[in-house]
DNA sequence: GACTGCCTACCAACTGGTAGATAGTCTGCA
DNA sequence: TGCAGACTATCTACCAGTTGGTAGGCAGTC
């Protein structure tokens, strides 16, 4: 087997572990099964767990990275870009996986250091991506804000991951729409 | 060293423990420490991990049910009460903890069924407490809500749990109360 | 003596790893 | 063209440490 196929198809599988369980609780142990290599043959592809939870958010950073990028450029309202961007946890909820960072941020204080910083940066990422997007709602008088936007940044992003733990723990994906739509024409200028 | 002593001793720590690492990674043997009795002895009390957990967040039920229940019967205004309401989470973090239900929540999906239980029950208890003060702030004009009560209830009780998860990764507890701040005063019939 | 609350000793299962072996593939050179 | 060596990707075997537990014993109290 290619180390490129291997390699994504462990990566797919730990994402999916840490979405469901948790990074504490998924094993290199889980993966062998679901990949069909053995135990100690993963550390070959990654020699510690760390380093595989390290290229995990990475990737998942890169891709997210490239989706905001790509709605940020869209040429539609601003309403539109924040409640596409909350049908991304829908989605995620939809598919019986919690957001990536939401699961390793509530374990936040014992993921190894690396990692930690790396949820940091995801959290940082977002903020900075809705605050560019209420800036220009504000800007085209979509969204009556008061300064600073990175408050009302906070709370989006706050609303969303929170939806997606209750609904998570309510086992009712449908919870994250109507609370995360809701923040948002509480936005508007009208 | 009585039973009651020794008993709420190893659940106090079994909460902090819970609260800082989370449920899976939280041992016996980081109680045995802490509490300066061998694991072996902690079955005594506690059989299983499960019937701790399940015991830890019944206690904790408790307390939040009792705290609500005054909160609810204070001659204040329902938006103080919100507020304050509010302030239970954001002292939560100030402690270096989350909110113990928050930190279960994420893990829900592999958490023993009967602890999965006991957090639905959890966000239910907490979106009835709010359905109730948004009802009465709206019989007493204090608030503007559209129907459903509980699609504002989720709203709110979602942006706490997100606000304490989005405080714990940026490792920042003063992103809460303006989060909540802002959501409460948005509510205001004005 | 009965009960409580602790202890030691032990267990199977599991964790993330280390180390060396093997087999297949590729490349360079005679 | 064939062969040897290097590389890749897997394997077996093993490791120390850890987990939540079981079972029986001991000491203190009533």
């Amino acid at each position: 087997m290619k180390a490129l196929d291997t390699k994504s198809a462990l990566l797919a599988e730990a994402e999916n572990l840490v979405r469901t369980k948790g990074y504490a609780s998924f094993s290199y142990a889980d993966l062998a099964e679901r990949v069909g290599i053995r135990k100690a043959s993963i550390h070959h592809h990654f020699p510690t767990k760390e380093e595989l939870g390290a290229v995990l958010i990475d990737t998942y950073l890169e891709r997210f990275t490239a989706q905001l990028k790509e709605l940020g450029a869209e040429d539609i309202d601003t309403r539109s870009k924040l409640l596409t961007y909350g049908d991304f946890f829908a989605a995620s909820l939809e598919d019986g996986q919690m957001p990536l960072c939401g699961a390793l941020a509530a374990d936040a204080a014992y993921l190894p250091a690396s990692l930690q910083e790396r949820v940091r940066i995801f959290f940082e990422l977002h903020l900075e991506w809705l605050e560019a997007v209420l800036r220009e709602g504000a800007a085209k008088h979509d969204f009556k804000l008061s300064r600073p936007y990175r408050k009302t940044a906070l709370m989006l992003l706050s609303a969303l991951q929170g939806a997606s733990i209750v609904a998570w723990a309510l086992k009712d994906p449908s919870v994250i729409k109507p609370v995360f739509r809701q923040l948002v024409e509480g936005l508007a200028a009208k």
